[in-house]
DNA sequence: GAAGCGGCGATTTTT
DNA sequence: TCGCCGCTTC
């Protein structure tokens, strides 16, 4: 209990009792605990999270270690706060990260206070869907309409890249995708051009890096768009010039919530200031004028005078606004409530700011600070070395995480060695199966790397044993091809000023609309000030274009002037299929011989689908710009593959931590971009890798990788050395093919085979780890008798027929992973069409044929074509072109 | 408009 | 080393 504010300030609740002075917080909060007529809803919370739940008045800062119950405080304290009538739910804020996190705590919401009311909880959301509601209610604030377009990522490279082009500049000296960068970090801090430091605007094209920002915002207003960034940066903007709006929704939201604190960049910090000083009286004004001043509308002279006030020992930062009242003890009432880990803090190349949740107190003065240590996720042993790593860190607030559930039984953290990548693969591979052996489910499982091209492996030791995986993260449905054209027309259709979605499409499917026609469009836009539509509507009434284009293009107006009027009074979902009709866009992919059409025809009409849950074409675009989620295939038992980073928040039985070697985890450029603070993140990432395991937790180390081609020998992670011996049990080996270790082994494996590192040392000292796997006895060596087989054979009689017809057994899912404009290559998509309704997929599969005979051609994703050579089971041996002979499931091909 | 070649980069990712 | 992007070529 040694988190507790010393200086809390006493507030009056009129609903509901007094909270108590946190003098006497811990005793009052015992006595609450035990009250008999607690509502239902705070039954089962522990005393810390029940303080939590009711410590509703004044900032509250609740650091909230992995696994003890983060989205239960929040969602059973906005439960509170309505049961208590304390605010209605529209005065209510709730923020999270993620679309996904917004959705959860809606839905347990709704399960606390019943569904119909979660409804009128208009203001829970992720910071940019809030930052869109806002800025459409005052977009002439910020230079837009209402019905502006989000650009993605995609778009904004594109159009950055006319404009460096239009400046003269060479777009290869200075690249568009870097420039689009360095915008998102401005905006991260929530600067504008004029705001920008003088070095950073210099740094890019030939130090015209200020007014080409300037030029790129200018343009899209005159685009009606914005961009992500703009979604925070707008809303502050608007809310620092307007201090009437700014009151209106000081006025609304009597509770602020914010999730995943640790996460927030400079733009979320400044927004949330904003929304949350709320000032009841006003006896500060005129008080501390300068501060004050500073604080809403100048941030440039505020960084010298506030960083003696807030900078935390050992960091500096940059400029933050002062909190207006800052250390004045009659500042105004801020209910805030922070939720968030500063052991999780793992997004600081992206514009989080830890120092955000480390200065939350000093931000916020006389907060209270609430630690849920109570772990109800892993085991003792998980717990302890997690929390022994995590000790290595300086910056943190310092937190242990501890359970209260001690088996006898609970196996230690494994560490493995392998010897090189493949048969790291292999290794967790066979264990796998040994857990599968002992009925575990593979959907509780999980394999979190640190980058993803060390997925790879793991997914090709998976399809040759027939094991199930899915892969989640990556790019999403959203940002597919097809998908991107699709949106592109709507995006036309409902705001005929998006210039780069018209572009985009003009010319798709090919009606002889080259370079030359749209450089004339566009120019024509450009002279007349008119969006790009209209002046190919005006060129193609002119004569100014050849006969052939000029027909292109005028067909390619009357469609759209058609399609703009049918918005009116066609259903949207009814109009989109007319206007892919009418395009040709659905012709062209059925009369597409390649692979991929079908899928991709399939996923058209997914997106119709989709369409239907929303009220309107806009409302559907808003949400396409904004919520890119992919759907799961929650059926399918398989082994989860993703990311570390993807995993926050996730957890499973069972998880496999590969690749735990200098260099790689903690990752070099990490190191060398950040420092003593980049490894501090790594190891935070490393945490988050730890207590993701509720049961069992294998971490691997191989001595040789493969980095940009080439092997090279590596050293044990510092992070092994740096875990707890009494929690962690060096398992021996982890591959039945064993023998590497002493083949080539015989001693250190950090030294690799043959001395190829000779001369290369531990720079971290001798390792505990260096000796590992030179022998090899077998925790979990297995036999020859995979299951994969058997499986597969199984899998096919069961759920694998109902939801895949007749193909193997061996079923792989990529959540998000699908192609796009760049793409990933089609080998990295083993199977198409998953985000079909099942209903559909069953009645294609079933129509073909479920054997391949001897002799047949066949296509492969990843090795392409070739003819069968021989056929065992759902086993196909098969001579391929160019990548010779390979045995793969049948699944895995298609005829030719 | 497709195919072929050369250069380059190669963590992490949400909205 | 591999695979993508963009440019050139026919």
């Amino acid at each position: 209990m040694s988190g507790f504010s010393e200086d809390m300030p006493f507030f009056d609740e009129p609903n509901a009792r007094p909270v108590a002075p946190s003098g006497i917080a811990a005793r009052a909060m015992a006595a609450r605990s035990g009250h008999a007529n607690a509502p239902d809803y705070l039954n089962g919370l522990n005393p810390e999270q029940r303080l939590a739940v009711e410590t509703t008045e004044g900032p509250v800062l609740v650091l909230a270690g992995a696994g003890t119950g983060k989205t239960r405080v929040l969602t059973t304290r906005i439960a509170h706060i309505l049961a208590t009538g304390k605010a209605f739910p529209s005065q209510i804020l709730a923020v999270t990260f993620t679309n996904k996190a917004a959705r959860e705590m809606k839905q347990r919401i709704g399960l606390l206070i019943g569904e119909g009311n979660v409804e009128g909880m208009p203001w829970l959301g992720t910071f940019h869907s809030i930052g869109v509601k806002l800025l459409r209610r005052h977009a002439e604030l910020a230079g837009l309409r209402s019905d502006f377009t989000i650009l993605d990522t995609d778009d904004v490279v594109r159009l950055i890249k006319q404009l460096i082009q239009a400046e003269g500049l060479d777009d290869k000296r200075w690249p568009a995708k870097q420039f689009a960068q360095m915008i998102d970090g401005w905006k991260n801090k929530g600067l504008g051009p004029a705001e920008i430091a003088e070095g950073d605007a210099r740094a890019f094209a030939n130090g015209k890096g200020r007014e080409l920002y300037k030029a790129y915002q200018e343009r899209l207003k005159t685009l009606n768009a914005c961009d992500f960034g703009d979604l925070l940066c707008h809303p502050i903007r608007i809310f620092r010039a307007n201090p009437d709006v700014l009151k209106e929704y000081h006025k609304r939201f009597r509770y602020v919530l914010v999730d995943e604190y640790q996460d927030t960049n400079t733009a979320q910090y400044m927004w949330l200031r904003l929304l949350a000083q709320r000032p009841q009286s006003s006896p500060l004004e005129g008080e501390v004028p300068a501060k004050r001043a500073e604080g809403v509308a100048a941030e440039g002279t505020a960084r010298a005078s506030s960083t003696a006030v807030r900078t935390p020992p050992g960091r500096a930062l940059p400029g933050h606004p002062p909190l207006k009242g800052e250390g004045n003890p009659r500042a105004a009432t801020i209910n805030i409530c922070c939720v968030g880990d500063d052991d999780q803090s793992i997004y600081g190349w992206r514009g989080a700011e830890v120092d955000n949740i480390l200065r939350f107190d000093k931000d916020f003065p006389g907060a209270t600070i609430i630690r849920l240590e109570r772990n109800y996720r892993s085991t003792a042993h998980i717990l302890g070395t997690a929390s022994h790593l995590i000790a290595h860190n300086e910056s943190r607030f310092g937190k242990t995480l501890f359970t209260e559930k001690i088996a006898e039984d609970d196996e230690k953290v494994h560490v493995h060695a392998a010897w090189d990548s493949e048969e790291e693969a292999r290794a967790v591979g066979e264990t796998i199966e040994a857990y599968q052996r002992q009925k575990h489910n593979l959907n509780d499982m999980a394999i979190l790397v640190r980058a993803s091209f060390q997925m790879r492996e793991f997914e090709d030791r998976f399809v040759t044993l027939g094991l199930n995986y899915r892969v989640i993260g990556g790019p999403r449905f959203y940002e597919r091809l097809e998908i991107r054209d699709a949106l592109a027309f709507f995006r036309v259709v409902a705001q005929g000023a998006d210039d780069l979605a018209f572009e985009r499409i003009v010319n798709v499917p090919k009606r002889g609309l080259g370079e030359a026609t749209i450089r004339q469009i566009h120019d024509t836009a450009r002279a007349l000030r008119i969006p790009m539509l209209e002046a190919a509507e005006k060129l193609a009434e002119s004569d100014e274009l050849k006969p052939k284009p000029r027909a292109a293009l005028r067909e390619v107006a009357a469609n759209f002037e058609r399609w703009q009027k049918a918005l009116e009074t066609t259903p949207h979902t009814e109009l989109a299929e007319t206007i892919l009709e009418e395009s040709g866009y659905t012709d062209m992919w059925k009369n597409d011989r390649s692979v991929e059409a079908p899928g991709r025809l399939e996923n058209l009409k997914e997106l119709i689908r989709s369409m239907e849950e929303y009220e309107s074409l806009r409302s559907f675009l808003e949400h396409v710009a904004l919520v890119m989620d992919a759907e799961q295939n929650a059926e399918l038992d398989a082994v989860n593959i993703m990311t570390l980073h993807s995993a926050k928040g996730l957890e499973f039985e069972t998880v496999f931590l590969p690749g735990w070697e200098e260099g790689l985890f903690p990752h070099q450029r990490a190191l060398d971009e950040g420092g003593r603070s980049g490894l501090e993140e790594e190891r935070r990432l490393a945490y988050v890798g730890l207590t993701r395991a509720k049961k069992n937790l294998h971490l691997w180390f191989v001595s040789n990788r493969r980095i940009h081609g080439l092997w090279q020998s590596t050293i044990p992670s510092r992070f092994l050395d740096e875990l707890p011996e009494a929690h962690v049990e060096v398992a021996e080996s982890g591959s039945s093919y064993g023998g590497y270790g002493n083949a080539y082994g015989g001693g250190s494996f950090a030294s690799g085979r043959g001395g190829q590192a000779a001369g290369r040392q531990n720079p971290y000292g001798a390792s505990r780890f260096d000796n590992v796997g030179a022998e090899k006895s077998g925790a979990f060596s297995s036999t020859y008798a995979t299951p994969g087989w058997q499986r597969a054979q199984q899998n096919r009689t069961e759920a694998t027929d109902r939801n895949w017809g007749s193909r193997s057994g061996h079923q792989v899912e990529r959540i998000g992973y699908g192609e796009t404009d760049s793409g990933y290559g089609a080998g990295r998509t083993s199977i198409k069409g998953r985000t079909i309704d099942g209903e559909l997929v069953a009645k294609s599969v079933a129509d073909k044929p479920s054997a391949f005979s001897v002799g047949d051609r066949v296509f492969h994703q990843k090795f392409g074509n070739g003819n069968i050579a021989a056929i065992d089971g759902n086993k196909l041996t098969i001579d391929f072109d160019k990548a010779g002979q390979k045995r793969v499931l049948d699944g895995f091909v298609t005829g030719v």
